[in-house]
DNA sequence: TTTGACAGTTCGTTTTTAGAACTGTAAACG
DNA sequence: CGTTTACAGTTCTAAAAACGAACTGTCAAA
């Protein structure tokens, strides 16, 4: 497996790991997600070389994570935002800080903590099955191959898929 | 930020970054959970040089995600298995999968289908509160420093932390 | 005696990244 | 006016990491 063939293999997350997977791109969109949207902020914030930053703002700007905006002619200045494509790596993130707080903490405690607005209160993220709102571990997961799954004949007669995104609790 | 010194930053995604935010160690971890335990395993399904899967395994070891154990004498021989700091990664690979089944999958669909044991359905993760029990989005999320917070003075009444872990549905 | 499985290690080449300086536009400073 | 600063990059060289292929060592099977 080359990596730069990666977005062709046939596993939703070598794919993804194909557009994150690298040393800085995670941390760019960090920054996005806590209100980053400019190439000097970028810098300032995490100290990656300017050659790298442009080039993987580039990257995930060609892969529809960011979108490049204008706000200024004359000179010409963009700012990049994320996309809806984006901002759905908020559980991604969410869950790799969680675990980061879980088991990377000194004795100080979190660097961070995430509040609600809904409910109010300070949480952590938890991942559950969208069929049933149980929490997931990965001992309770059964996988198996789907209608894309690498060069088995393209089967006809797929398992039944999940039902669409975020509708939980149907406990 | 110098690579090698992200896990000492004030951020729990840096260092969970300093741990899985390279080229291979998120697919490497992949096999793990799909039952690889041996080097072969590793190095024939992904294909990454001899050399670096070593090292990412010694590494993985180091920081305790791997638990490096004899299954045969002479000659020796080691497997590789999660351990439960490794075990607790897996709400990061299922947010990672879901996030390429929703927008990195070709016309013939997601390549793998997850079925949750307790309730039988193939489902998708879905990322909660673990106070109110609701699915997350960005926007609904309030970020503000918690005690291990950058060089702000040590926060002497730091703000209400989250309940402890999975304990879903308070809802 | 030779071959093969397994788990690495070694080494030379290529690719990426780091680090620093440079480019170009335009507003602000004095 | 001439200089400095902010911003968003680009260019260049050196250093680090990854690739690719071959090699090491132990033991079992052919």
């Amino acid at each position: 497996m080359r990596w730069d063939a990666l977005e062709e293999e046939p596993c939703s997350m070598a794919r993804t790991i194909g557009v994150i997977g690298d040393r800085w791109t995670l941390l760019i969109l960090r920054e996005c997600f806590l209100r980053t949207r400019r190439f000097e902020g970028f810098q300032s914030a995490l100290g990656i070389t300017r050659h790298l930053l442009a080039e993987r703002l580039k990257k995930l700007v060609r892969q529809g994570v960011l979108r490049r905006i204008p706000y200024q002619e004359s000179p010409k200045r963009h700012e990049y935002i994320l996309t809806q494509k984006g901002l759905d790596l908020y559980p991604i993130m969410m869950a790799i800080v969680h675990w980061g707080d879980t088991h990377m903490v000194d004795e100080r405690g979190r660097p961070l903590l995430h509040q609600h607005r809904k409910c109010g209160k300070n949480f952590d993220p938890v991942m559950v099955c969208s069929e049933c709102g149980e929490p997931l571990s990965a001992k309770e997961v059964h996988t198996h191959p789907g209608p894309g799954a690498r060069s088995t004949t393209p089967a006809t007669k797929a398992p039944e898929k999940p039902k669409a995104k975020p509708r939980r609790s149907a406990a």
